[in-house]
DNA sequence: GCGTGTGGTCATATTAATCTGACTTATTGT
DNA sequence: ACAATAAGTCAGATTAATATGACCACACGC
């Protein structure tokens, strides 16, 4: 892509990344998941029936990648791998909250 | 599109909507212009160079639809339409706030 | 060593968002 | 009458997001 746009590719908002990090589609589905404990990929597959396993995968890792899930893995017994709210992530809740509250 | 996936799309959400209302390219930018004071089709593609007419006048469109913006046909001299923030979206403004303070 | 559960990846479609350039309609200036 | 400004629309191309189905790796129970 011949690092074209450079100029294009430099935030005009500061809100614009993590508007476009919280606008995937299920995203928000997945952070009312997470307010009530930890989620995990197959918690979500099941909670979320319309989703498919590729879209909760990009979507974990891109917020884990941003700060806002931390991905612990679990060595009891069935070994598995849990994602929870890091505190960025809480702080995010409050920008959902007011979002439901311009709603109604 | 035969009606189909009439379940998958019911508002998992609340806020899901709104978010994606507001995460279009230019539209957390025309918000901020938009603070500034009423705003125009064509200031907007002057003040962000990186957007074309298409863009803008669907972003235009659909925060008017969705009431975050008031279309106004100013009859003086050069005759020509403004867009200012409508109460709602005054609302929203708050929202973008708080998640530029999440950044820094 | 075989099947099951968990947590994924990968290549490939399909769908949605954005871009481009040509065109339009109405108003105004010369 | 002619050109310019303002505010778009439209068809078609490109790019980004999401969906589908096949596949993979590891741990565990049997």
């Amino acid at each position: 892509m011949t690092t074209r746009n450079s100029t294009a590719n430099q935030e005009t908002c500061p809100a614009q990344a993590l508007l476009k990090l919280l606008s995937g589609k299920y995203k928000a589905e997945i952070f009312r998941l997470a307010t009530a404990g930890p989620v995990r990929f197959s918690s979500l597959l099941r909670d979320i029936p319309e989703a498919n396993r590729q879209s909760i995968s990009v979507a974990l890792r891109e917020l884990e990648e941003h700060g806002l899930l931390k991905k612990d893995i679990i060595k009891n017994k069935p070994l598995h791998i849990e994602y929870q709210l890091s505190p960025r992530g809480v702080e995010v809740i409050s920008v959902f909250k007011q979002l439901e509250g311009l709603i109604g």
